[in-house]
DNA sequence: TCGAATTGTCGAAGCGCTTCAACAGTTGGA
DNA sequence: TCCAACTGTTGAAGCGCTTCGACAATTCGA
């Protein structure tokens, strides 16, 4: 293996030249930065992660607890893995996957100094990782809003927000009787963070605008379509559909337009949604944005800046509506079946 | 922080003993061992990680390449990943996430002394970071089987025995006329390894029994469908069909349940074709057992044990006929128009 | 009962890097 | 012309660990 001393010999220089070289921490003459640079080049020398880390006391690496678990819609967490690490190796940083979804897994990797910070998915109101954190004096950043996390910084899309604007959006659409099919029962018995905060944004808009909303748990399969049907046996007049449920998604949709006086607002990935016919309005979960708006607070937390406790994406209403034929409309539903 | 000087003190030893209680590599007392580990309990002790790695030439950590890129099948990549980190967690390795589908991570995470050993996924046939690692004298394994990776170690499914298997099952089921319909086209045009393997193994066994087959790319969506409508369309002869895509799974055993007098066979994870009605025959993809068997075939190699230079997962036919109603042969729907 | 083998422990030499303190050489203000 | 202030470079001291060789102390075969 080549060593900074080779480079150094090569060079015609200390080691010490070499490693201000390369970090820049030092003036340099060029003509010396020239010589050091070509020895660098020719031999190919990349430094040792590890020697480096234990001399400067930092890794480059980013811990992130990603949950491979079930009932998660897998295409989100994908995407803002992809948004982490894209951020991450932007500024040189490196992603050490942790899978184990306790608090083990964050004090191992924050106790054994393998990386300089932590990035932590799907947290759930009052989660045990909490705690785990506050007590450890690595940085974090919670990709999520729980209950109890006020002394940590949180980035997340605003799913309360986008709850809201989903059913101011039916209500003026003229619908009055509106339904929520989110996440499958066992992420919404967990009490995951952005499941509880979807319903209350939700709920407290179809409140405030005097119309009946109501959640209904959704799995992730075809079988999402009876539980429409359901829905609607239980409440036929119901007309506006807001879906969160990636898996479910296209499932319900197809099922809601064979039915008909019905509209459905999907709250999706952008690419997921728009692979689904017939749906006229979505709001988009900005997944990568996520990632990288919760890596980049992760960076100014470490550069010691200031960073608000809370960022959250805003939601935005994308429309089709002049790509697609108008989805149903109550009134036209009413027109139709007269 | 806390380091082994502080244990060796609390614990009235010098640090190679302490060091020698961790590893085991040297007899020790019971006596004396007992004391040391009751002060690394009592401080807690976590061994910095770069310390040792800088000191034993080793880190304890796995490069992991996986495809965050569009089409492939995210499912199957999460449950893969999940398999190589239960794995690897068994043998206290943790896992680098690299994701940048180039050879310059897996040179640049090698070079850097930050992995052991390299995990690498969704390769294609030919792929330039097969010359890559065979420069490296970091021990790999492919997750695929490419074209000119005959020195590499390759763990994978047998994707072409799979592919035979479904044939020869939907010959034995009395259809004369086979499609498979499979990834999207743009997985098939980069020549992905498995989609390749697939269409190989399907086509030489619709050959060998006689049987007419065609091989269809897929859209990860609703469109699945429709396409299933133009294959049918350009061969109404064809009643038996193979689909391996995930996303278009449910869409196409939708549309085929609709049309009637056409058998589906499903590949894919166990998970996505138990949520799916009507499919009588299955052959499981084992994601995770996939990503378990690289990991294992990895450490053998670590461990400088013989290993096959090719391990493929065989594929197995699950019959969940008698759990469902009997979905349609070639028989019963001549019958049913007759 | 004696030397050889075994057992248990320790000191010290690195692993490859960063960074501090020091210093030679140069510049420039008074 | 002299000294203060830079500039550019270096040697050496670690960072926290593993591991080699050495060495007491103990055990054991003859």
């Amino acid at each position: 293996m080549v060593t900074i001393a080779d480079v150094a010999q090569k060079a015609g220089v200390s080691i010490s030249t070499v490693s201000y070289v390369m970090s820049g921490k030092r003036a340099i003459s060029q003509d010396t930065k020239d010589r050091v640079e070509a020895a660098i080049d020719a031999l190919e020398y990349r430094p040792h992660a590890s020697a480096r880390s234990l001399a400067s006391r930092s890794t480059n690496v980013i811990g992130l607890q990603a949950p491979l678990r079930s009932g998660v819609d897998v295409h989100v967490v994908m995407e803002i893995v992809a948004g982490v690490v894209r951020e991450a190796r932007a500024h040189q940083y490196d992603i050490l996957l942790l899978t184990s979804d306790d608090a083990e897994g964050l004090n191992r990797a924050a106790g054994a100094s393998m990386v300089d910070a932590l990035l932590v998915m799907d947290v759930e109101s009052d989660d045990p990782r909490i705690g785990a954190l506050r007590e450890l004096s690595t940085p974090s950043v919670l990709i999520g809003l729980p209950q109890g996390g006020e002394a940590l910084t949180c980035v997340d899309f605003d799913f309360e927000g986008a709850g809201a604007l989903a059913a101011e959006r039916l209500v003026e659409r003229g619908h009055t009787r509106v339904a929520l099919l989110g996440a499958p029962r066992e992420v919404l018995d967990r009490h995951t963070s952005y499941a509880d905060r979807l319903i209350r944004g939700f709920l407290g808009a179809c409140t405030a605008h005097g119309v009946i909303g109501s959640v209904h748990p959704c799995p992730n399969s075809v079988e999402a379509a009876e539980v429409l049907d359901e829905v609607l046996a239980a409440d036929p007049g119901i007309t506006g559909l807001l879906i969160h449920n990636e898996s479910a998604l296209a499932h319900v949709a197809a099922r809601a337009a064979e039915i008909g006086g019905l509209e459905v607002l999907a709250l999706s990935p952008a690419d997921v949604s728009r692979t689904v016919p017939g749906l006229a309005d979505s709001i988009e979960i900005p997944a990568e944005g996520i990632g990288e708006a919760a890596t980049e607070a992760l960076f100014a937390l470490l550069a010691g800046e200031p960073t608000p406790r809370v960022r959250l994406l805003p939601p935005v209403l994308v429309s089709r509506r002049d790509l697609v034929a108008d989805a149903a409309s109550p009134d036209e539903a009413a027109a139709e079946s007269a």
